[in-house]
DNA sequence: TGACACATACCGACTGGTTGGTATGTTTTG
DNA sequence: CAAAACATACCAACCAGTCGGTATGTGTCA
């Protein structure tokens, strides 16, 4: 990088301004304008790569795909010799990655199908692909997992896609629970107007944890059932298989 | 019509038409005027009843949070006498409510929740209080459960909220699998312009489901997850507790 | 080497329609 | 009647998207 200093070009600075802007706002609360401004390009420049919002809105479900799939194929998880080990390290993995505000840790994809899934079948399909591409990098491990601890009638592929069905659901009790402290950024919406009576907690613990402000640790939570579910499952059939007690069918 | 028969008031056409509206398109997509045109009213009467939009926002988040609690309260997987069958009996009701397009099972306060978390407090606030204050309603039947069955090391609080976490997180994956056929209503972006790269299947099985069109059977696997997770839970800490073999009811 | 043709990247003023919201009626109801 | 419930007309701000233009290559032929 000495001759040629890595210069950004805009539709890149545009694709890592949507993934910020989307996550925290929405889809559909975001405005061309306002993504523009966040990557310092001007609209023409925008129109220039992208051939319309949806368009962009397909373009950063993939971008979010092909940075998390990095992120996840450099993950260490992949190390352990048994594949049970491996499962449960990724389960571990995405465990540490939940802290901070929502919007550091949720998931892009996930977001964005939600709001999306009966307006935009581009975009909507762009995040599906996202989704259950990353569960299907699961699937051969839990396979190889079950395969060699003799679990039976239950499909990796169901299983892989439960791990994604947890964290999505995790994301959205985190971003329901307690919510962001206004540290100056996002600009909230006006606060005298809105008369609801909803005011106190809805039986929330302390939502001050140890690192940030919201709802992270509602998420771990939630992570560590999983992650106790997948035990059992296997800790279950191997007692089942070496054991008096009769085989239980699961399903 | 005879001497009063159930006038619905505008406020409650607009709260039913909402209700119906933000759960397909979200809440920020879903503007005033489109909201009125739905429930038969004008703006004028949108704008008596509600302050702004946001305020309506919070309206339909407590609306919600009354309808659901109706008819949780009526269903019937509260008869059992072993509080561990009412809390199985909870996950059986909640899988048979799984049926048709997302928008038709999914959750109004989830999805506010995503979009609004960090821009409408107001808001967000009344989704947390509808997703953990019925989170709260199984705490009571979790908790006699394990109490009843000696499991421990596990709060009831965590493993409500567990349940609520996979409801989420279900309905999403449905939105994003596969997606609502086209049947007229909902208005869809152009697809000319959506240049998007993503037109394969992520690696998803038969879509075409017995009933409906989308992700209602993805969306059922994981709640199968759920409840095998309880299952074994309980089953586990009795074989550990007493003898070897137990009565299991699996599914 | 220089001149020409062509393509890509980007700029920013502009447009027509939509947005949430308001001001001012008219009707219904107690 | 008076107040609440609803309708009509309207507005400024904002929205996605357009369009004419500029600056910088890049290949190509003489």
């Amino acid at each position: 990088m000495d001759a040629k200093i890595k210069k950004t070009g805009a539709a890149e600075k545009i694709l890592m301004a949507a993934m910020g802007i989307i996550r925290t706002k929405g889809y559909a609360a975001t405005s061309v304008d306002e993504l523009c401004a966040a990557a310092g390009v001007t609209k023409g420049a925008f129109f220039h790569h992208f051939a319309s919002k949806e368009a962009l809105g397909v373009a950063a479900a993939e971008y979010w795909t092909r940075i998390t799939g990095a992120l996840f194929a450099a993950a260490p998880y992949h190390e352990p010799a048994d594949p049970l080990d491996r499962v449960l390290g990724y389960i571990d993995f995405r465990a540490g990655l939940l802290a901070g505000p929502p919007e550091a840790f949720s998931c892009l994809a996930g977001t964005m199908a939600q709001e999306v899934f009966a307006v935009s079948p581009a975009i909507r399909a762009a995040c599906e692909a996202s989704i259950f591409g990353h569960a299907a990098t699961l699937e051969a491990d839990i396979a190889a997992a079950m395969a060699m601890h003799g679990v039976k009638g239950i499909s990796a592929v169901s299983l892989a896609r439960h791990t994604q069905v947890v964290l999505q659901g995790a994301f959205i009790l985190a971003k329901a629970h307690g919510g962001v402290r206004v540290m100056g950024s996002p600009k909230v919406m006006g606060g005298a107007k809105a008369q609801g009576g909803a005011e106190g907690e809805g039986g929330a613990e302390g939502q001050g944890g140890p690192e940030g402000p919201g709802g992270a640790e509602v998420a771990r939570e939630s992570v560590a059932h999983l992650k106790r579910y997948i035990t059992l499952l296997f800790q279950q059939k191997e007692t089942t298989d070496a054991g008096h007690t009769r085989p239980v069918h699961l399903v």
